[in-house]
DNA sequence: CGTTGTTTTGACCAGTTGGTCAAATGCAAG
DNA sequence: CTTGCATTTGACCAACTGGTCAAAACAACG
């Protein structure tokens, strides 16, 4: 039986987790070192090694944890509410999303980027279902004559793409911004596109 | 007077710059070596150095050398045409531009996402100024109700996002999609997207 | 052909990388 | 306070990194 983890155990991973984030994120994998990682979660580096076996081990925590997060706004679109809230609720929730968490998003554009070595499995099985039964939901609607007749796969990467868009590309957003906020506009901005998009 | 390039250095400069735009896209500067791009180009590391005089340098090449084509499109974006059509066609351009120079798209995103340490000041005024500009040339559209009031700024935010993504995410895209040929969807997409979107 | 400039290469270098290990330190329960 | 386990560290390693250099091979032109 494993043994409950000790409170420094939780302390150094979840500071190890975070470091590796930060840098991962801004990195991608084959860019981020070890040392990089050690000095953000103030560890030595054979002290990192002693709670993550590799470099990795570490790459691979991360992602796993994301995964979880990274689908649930997906799952909860729901073929029994109102088609257009349902959908605008989720743009939302994917924008909340790359607010909160910009460094996660980061992290999965960096790992697709590369070709997705390490999660190409998932993403043929387990998201094409997933996007495949949410996008037959969408079909629906739009046969039913409720929402305008889209491509439901192409509203999908659509609300990927413009909600990760503020989080992957924040720099050039806030450099061509200026001062202004991003979120606030964009969040106003996607309401009035899928509004006018989805209107039968 | 600089002397004219010989056929073995124009043959071996372009190998080189191809062989680092295909690496640098897809593990980014700090993620991709000489070896590989040596390797890529099929020459030696030190003739890859004969020919570029460091890694930095190959990198800086194709830096400016995107700048140039990747800014186009929009430039093209002409005040007295039909607002819809221009918009529309600027989208078009673009999606284009994703379809066939992916590397390209790649390599604007690694940048990026690593925090644009070698473009940032690009982007802070030559883009910003751009983008500006045609903001304003929409904005004026909007005013004069010739297409809806939209925010213009994230009206072009949504034409990179929603045309890059095909780029950069690739991969993920054909995951979800299995066979389907993505461009053709996406092209169809955007078209309805903006027609309703804009209707005043 | 020989000479001159261009191109290519093998050997090499110092710094960095991911990772190991034995020994030292900290700590909590009896 | 001691015993046993958890934690941390310094020293180390082999492979890889970006880059150098002198010498060799090649090309071109008179």
């Amino acid at each position: 039986m494993t043994k409950p983890p000790t409170r420094i155990q939780q302390r150094n991973r979840a500071a190890i987790l975070s470091a590796g984030l930060d840098v991962f994120s801004q990195y991608g994998f084959r860019g981020a070192t070890l040392d990089q990682i050690a000095e953000a979660a103030g560890l030595s580096k054979p002290n990192l090694l002693y709670y993550f076996a590799s470099k990795e081990a570490i790459h691979a925590a991360l992602l796993e944890r994301l995964l979880e997060t990274w689908l649930d706004p997906l799952k909860a679109l729901d073929g029994a509410g109102d088609p257009i809230a349902e959908i605008m609720g989720y743009a939302q929730r994917k924008l909340a999303l790359s607010r909160d968490y910009p460094r996660e998003s980061r992290l999965w554009a960096n790992e697709i980027l590369q070709g997705a070595p390490r999660i190409e499995d998932i993403l043929r099985t387990d998201l094409k279902a997933l996007v495949d039964k949410k996008a037959q939901i969408i079909k629906a609607w739009a046969d039913d004559g409720r929402i305008a007749d889209v491509d439901p796969h192409h509203l999908i990467f659509s609300i990927w793409a413009l909600t990760q868009h503020y989080a992957d590309f924040d720099v050039q957003v806030r450099a061509v911004l200026g001062d202004k906020a991003p979120y606030d506009g964009a969040s106003v901005f996607l309401d009035a596109l899928y509004e006018k998009l989805l209107q039968p």
